[in-house]
RNA sequence: CGGGAUGUGGCGCAGUUGGCAGCGCACUUGGUUUGGGACCAAGGGGUCCCCCGUUCGAGUCGGGGUAUCCCGACCA
């Protein structure tokens, strides 16, 4: 049988497609824009959840739910916030059906017409600084340091399977605090927390920077970022983190008592990760023999495929990898046994390489005889044979060293691929090879526009841990002052 | 929302000047196989996206609708 993927130097979005419905991960349903997730990509998502959850935890925040109905006038509030979700919202105005009077199928009741339209969460700012009005009377009720996780719907034009959906899940935070220190604190603090979480369990190097004016959350007067690389080189905003001032505390008039009896408007934030960082994951790291998942999230660390001509081969032979598996299992190390005996070793080693398991081990009679297995790596496609013999912890120093190859590989291929680049010509050209250009920039909003139109390159971010450089310059476009350079590429 | 393409079995597709709806994969059964995507044989599975029209006859031609994908614009 002929390769299944197709490559990804022929066409990028087949090959990403490919891998997503290939490796088992998700499906378009029969929901406009809308996905599937299929058990496997879900079982991953379920690792990022534990993961993010736990180190929510660790920095003091508490799980809650708010409701996925938003009454239409909660959102005219805030009026920067309704004109960046104004476009794209899902609205709810009835509330009954009813049989055809034509006797086929059934119909919108019209007279269930909801008095106020219900607008479908697109995030949930509003609903939930119109319940924190009445939680927070004092200081004493400060600071509130909830997450939730939740499904929101954003009607988008065009959508991609992870990337960009009409319904997609994520975690978004919603804090308030009673300073503006203490609110840009927490801003900056959660941006890190995305960062260390990209770094180290996706294997996915970010650059953490602010958003400029024009890329900035609508209601938001700062937003952090982490900006990850693609293997084409275009950029993927992987995580948000927002300092939303006293913006949503005005609009919902959220005051508290002062310890020396003043009465103050809190201060807030947001933050979110969404599913998309399972196309991130997808597109950083697979290649033209599948997904290739980092260990720390993917859900099977180690197959196990038998290869066997008799019955009693296969019995021995799987029974020996039982007792390897108990103990791989008993290091943490997450084994499954492929003993499907409809279908040839080759067949199965293709089929765990495109799901991206991490390590294979395969085992004949000659293994078994020599008390050897071949061990087999996802991410550099190599393999050896090993003794049997301290097998277990053979596989978690691998699985860790494999962690770190994808990392640094990630790492070296981003790297590669970030210049400086001063003259508007080689910017021109640079772009297009799929380079992050380092550039100096004046600042202004409309420069920003001016270059989007003629490259569709947009500042990605103006770094802050990396890629920090602060010099005098000139801007690319303009010619202008400029005190920093700043990220430009182009973007899914 | 603009431009382009495509809707035929679970998936991928072919179907000529309009004339019995096919192929590959997958599936089921039996057998031989099994160290990198096995082979043989026999089976099962279709409202050809929907509606209207032309015609003796439409998967095929015409009109309308609709869905999906790709490229833009918008966005995480």
């Amino acid at each position: 049988m002929a390769k299944e993927l197709t490559g990804r130097a022929e066409n990028y979005s087949q090959w990403y497609n490919d891998i997503v419905n290939k490796a088992g991960l998700a499906e378009n349903s029969a929901v406009r824009g809308c996905m599937v997730i299929k058990p496997y990509g879900y079982a991953i998502w379920e690792k990022m959840h534990e993961a993010l959850d736990k180190m929510f935890k660790e920095t003091g925040h508490q799980n809650a739910y708010f409701p996925l109905f938003i009454p239409k006038s909660f959102l005219s509030r805030e009026a920067e916030h309704v004109e960046g979700f104004a476009k794209e919202c899902a609205v709810v105005t009835h509330h009954r059906l009813m049989v055809s009077p034509d006797g086929n199928g059934v119909v919108v009741d019209p007279d269930a017409k909801l008095e106020e339209e219900l607008v479908v969460r697109p995030t949930s700012e509003t609903i939930i600084w119109n319940t924190y009005k009445n939680w927070i009377k004092s200081y004493r009720d400060l600071p509130i340091l909830v997450n939730q996780w939740a499904n929101v719907v954003r009607w988008e034009m065009r959508t991609r399977l992870f990337l960009r959906t009409a319904e997609f899940l994520w975690q978004e935070g919603h804090t308030a605090h009673a300073t503006r220190e203490e609110a840009i604190e927490e801003t900056f603090k959660m941006v890190n927390v995305y960062a260390k979480f990209a770094r180290e369990y996706m294997a996915l190097p970010v650059i953490v920077g602010h958003k400029s004016e024009g890329e900035r959350f609508a209601g938001a007067l700062d937003t952090l970022c982490i900006e990850a690389m693609m293997q084409d080189g275009k950029a993927l905003q992987a995580g948000t983190s927002h300092f939303l001032g006293q913006n949503f505390a005005k609009a919902f008039e959220v005051q508290y008592a002062t310890a020396d009896g003043g009465l103050e408007y809190v201060w807030a934030t947001s933050w979110g990760v969404s599913t998309r960082l399972m196309g991130a994951l997808i597109m950083a790291h697979s290649d033209d023999n599948g997904l290739v998942l980092p260990p720390k999230l993917a859900p099977i660390h180690v197959v196990m495929v038998p290869i066997f001509k008799s019955a009693e081969e296969h019995s021995a032979i799987v029974a020996r990898m039982e007792e390897i598996k108990k103990e791989a299992e008993a290091l943490g190390i997450s084994v499954t046994i492929d003993d499907r005996d409809n279908l040839r070793p080759g067949f199965k080693f293709a089929e765990w390489e495109l799901k991206g398991v991490p390590v294979r081990i395969a085992m004949g009679p000659r293994d078994l005889a020599a008390g050897m297995a071949e061990v087999a790596r996802r991410d550099t496609l190599t393999k050896e044979s090993l003794p049997q013999e301290g097998l277990a912890q053979t596989l978690r120093n691998l699985l860790d060293e494999i962690q770190d190859n994808i990392y640094r590989k990630a790492l070296s291929f981003r790297d590669e691929h970030v210049i400086k680049v001063d003259t508007w010509e080689e910017f021109k050209e640079k772009i297009e090879e799929g380079y992050f250009l380092l550039c100096h920039w004046d600042g202004t909003a409309e420069t920003e526009a001016r270059i989007q139109e003629e490259t569709k390159a947009t500042i990605r971010c103006i770094p802050i841990d990396s890629y920090v450089v602060e010099e005098e310059g000139k801007c690319i476009y303009t010619g202008k002052p400029s005190q920093r350079r700043v990220v430009f590429a182009k973007a899914y």
